[in-house]
DNA sequence: GCAAAAGTGTTAAGGTTACACCCATGG
DNA sequence: CCATGGGTGTAACCTTAACACTTTTGC
């Protein structure tokens, strides 16, 4: 290793992908982009959308990339941060590849249809509560993801459950100017779970720099009740302490 | 891209590499691992070790073997973890390399020597403070490492700093048995301030599982004072609620 | 007025901070 | 008996958890 590292000898070749796991709140719950497959191996099954790394180009910028192409969206307004790197020799069957996985948020993906510029045979939006990553044995209900799919987004998962946590990010899933009811829902969709009202309320307005508020008011069509104030995303990035999940966060 | 993904066509070849950051306690101060290149580029410059990942292991596998083979150790004891992967195009001169990053870290690795099993030119343990990571403009009293691995071990370092927070992984660094002083110097090593001594005794004894009295007491030879209890790594993996940094974590 | 949604108050419990203080041992 | 390090106690402060309650709107 370190002799051929010196002198330049051969080394083994890899391809480096990308794969992201990309969310977005839908009507409520937390779901994320999935492509299917249309060639083997795994053909049908769903995927992760990804693609491979350019010789030019580093892990972030292909990621971005990718994101343009499969949102179809030219100005992602959302997150984007690497999770981690998947290596399992075999967990592509046809060559040695590596993937970089990351993960991003925006609010509203949804929205405009995923398919706008994919390149994949099919996309769509999955609520994550339907793919059956929590069931230990897959097939029955669940969805079966292509390659490590599953283990990457499990991982991705719990990443942006404990990220809302300690960051001002769930703002980043709202949609520009929410009310506090919209950023509560941000945290009852990922986590499944609501905090409550009266201290989120307090938790959020008392972290300065977490949401400033605006002139407006929420004037809907056809809502009921009390029309809610507005705000819009601050610069603050982080919370401290961190807002707590009702349940608290998984042990290990 | 998925075009290519999905018919097989030619990729981008690349190099994987892993390079890890193995930290211990040495004379009550963090210590980091460099080995010292021979041959260009970077020839003399200290690097963090690694190597490529063989064509039939995956990351972690390349991590514990290069682990082995840097510090002579057949068993290391210690926790290892991934950090997160490194591909900017230009960041080795020579080739396109992708590095994923892991961390190590154990106690009294610094004994033993480090050049026990190591094949590199040099190795040394570094004191981390002497190598201005902190100072913006490199040069003057810093160390300037290859490649980006100053960015790294700055990456890598407060991943144990952050880690040593709200995980019970502090204990890795302690030698068995410790006391609890033995245990305060770790946190006082790692983040340069050790918390307030009453405090720490009653977060520590008040986590279940943390550590776990032993029946011995610390009888030094020549050592002054009243002899403390000794205890081992108790098998609870989480701090909650965290121990909080004296001075708090960055802001970011 | 009534339902619905937004927004405010209150209190008990528990954790943290910042100390001061007491105990055991070697010289 | 004194220096040294180990170990305990405590009061002010802050945050959270878990509620009950009030306000503003549309119908």
């Amino acid at each position: 290793m370190s002799a051929a590292k010196r002198s330049g000898e051969s080394y083994p070749p890899f391809a480096v992908t990308v794969d992201l796991a990309v969310f977005t709140i839908h009507e409520g719950t937390l779901a994320v982009l999935l492509v299917q497959r249309g060639d083997d191996p795994f053909a049908g099954h769903w995927a992760l959308p990804g693609g491979f790394v350019g010789i030019a180009e580093d892990a972030a910028s292909a990621a971005w990339r990718e994101l343009a192409e499969e949102t179809g969206l030219e100005r992602f307004s959302g997150h984007l941060e690497q999770l981690a790197t998947y290596s399992a020799p075999d967990r592509d069957p046809r060559m040695r590849v590596v993937s970089v996985a990351h993960v991003a948020f925006a609010p509203g993906l949804a929205r405009s249809g995923p398919t706008a510029g994919s390149d994949a045979a099919a996309a769509r939006w999955w609520p994550v509560e339907d793919l059956g990553l929590d069931a230990d044995a897959p097939g029955e209900g669940s969805v079966d993801l292509a390659f490590d799919h599953a283990d990457i987004l499990r991982d991705a998962l719990e990443r942006v459950r404990s990220k809302i946590e300690y960051t001002t990010l769930a703002a980043q899933f709202a949609d520009e100017p929410f009310t506090l009811a919209d950023l509560r829902r941000v945290y009852a969709a990922v986590w499944g779970a609501a905090p409550d009202l009266g201290n989120f309320r307090r938790k959020v307005l008392s972290t300065p720099g977490f949401v400033v508020a605006t002139e407006g008011r929420d004037e809907g069509d056809g809502r009921l009740g009390r029309p809610a104030l507005l705000y819009r995303r601050g610069p603050a990035t982080t919370l401290q302490p961190a807002m707590l999940r009702p349940d608290g966060p998984p042990a290990g």
